[in-house]
DNA sequence: ATTGTTAATGCAAATCATTTGCATTAATGT
DNA sequence: ACATTAATGCAAATGATTTGCATTAACAAT
């Protein structure tokens, strides 16, 4: 048994989920892929066949669990990804992928524009960017 | 005639627009209204009674030819609002109401993030707060 | 003021992402 | 091997938004 088999069974096992193809796959897609993915993304990379409400269900739980995380993006849908700490993004407008970007807003920054607005509590703040690809741009 | 019909009617003819109930009471209810506005909010303030369809087409149109704006929030619900220039919101968490906020990211870090990320063109980008506002503090 | 053209509107049905209900199946502890 | 309960699949529901199509209302030309 390979090493990230290993990995994504002692996650699952940690967890209290049962060690299920679907857990497995889905996690192992998401560990494997360094870009968040919508429901739609993983359901094409699985290598398993899986109902759409499962996958939902899988996702969900994952990310309730604290296993991965989710954003939702501007085109209204829900993005998964295996990333421990909260950072940001850089979507490509020809094509959509999605690439972590290093800035992030400091607390310092959020308390000042928070007080200013009128509010209290900070929670927290969602930033994307935009812009197009290497990829993209060579086309 | 009052000033605020008078201006509305204005920027309906200078966008070729025809001066119907439904394009003015739309208008009337954003420029009103300093916090961004889902459709539905948009139906509720409205004083007229207005098809469901017809107010996301109004919605839609005003905000195509540039006369509202147009955002996307975390409850992948669509937001309208009468505001000249690019700025961002914080959202309540407990009730949801959106308040402007006066920070912005620079072009300057804009550029740096992008190029680090492997991207080539900047478009734009998304920025929310989440917080508790302090109406919702006091309860 | 009347008419014609075209945009604006309303209604029903479609669409898209996501969720729920419910019955079936499979994973793990005993 | 068996029981318990989570996991899964399928059909239908939901909620936001869009589309098709027929009707109506604005406004420019007469």
């Amino acid at each position: 048994m390979e090493k990230a088999t290993k990995t994504i069974e002692k996650i699952l096992e940690d967890n209290n989920l049962k060690n299920t193809k679907g857990h497995f796959n889905v996690l192992s897609v998401l560990i494997k892929e360094k870009h968040p993915l919508s429901v739609e993304n993983v359901g094409k990379k699985i290598s398993i066949k899986i109902n759409t409400t499962t996958l939902y269900r899988i996702l969900d739980k994952l990310s309730k669990k604290g296993i991965i995380y989710q954003t939702t993006f501007l085109d209204g849908k829900t993005y998964y990804e295996y990333q421990k700490h909260h950072h940001h993004h850089i979507t490509c407008t020809k094509c959509g992928i999605k690439n972590k970007v290093d800035f992030c807003v400091s607390k310092e920054i959020e308390k000042i524009n928070i007080k200013k607005a009128g509010f209290v509590e900070i929670n927290d703040h969602v930033l994307e960017f935009f812009g197009v690809c290497k990829k993209c741009q060579k086309k």
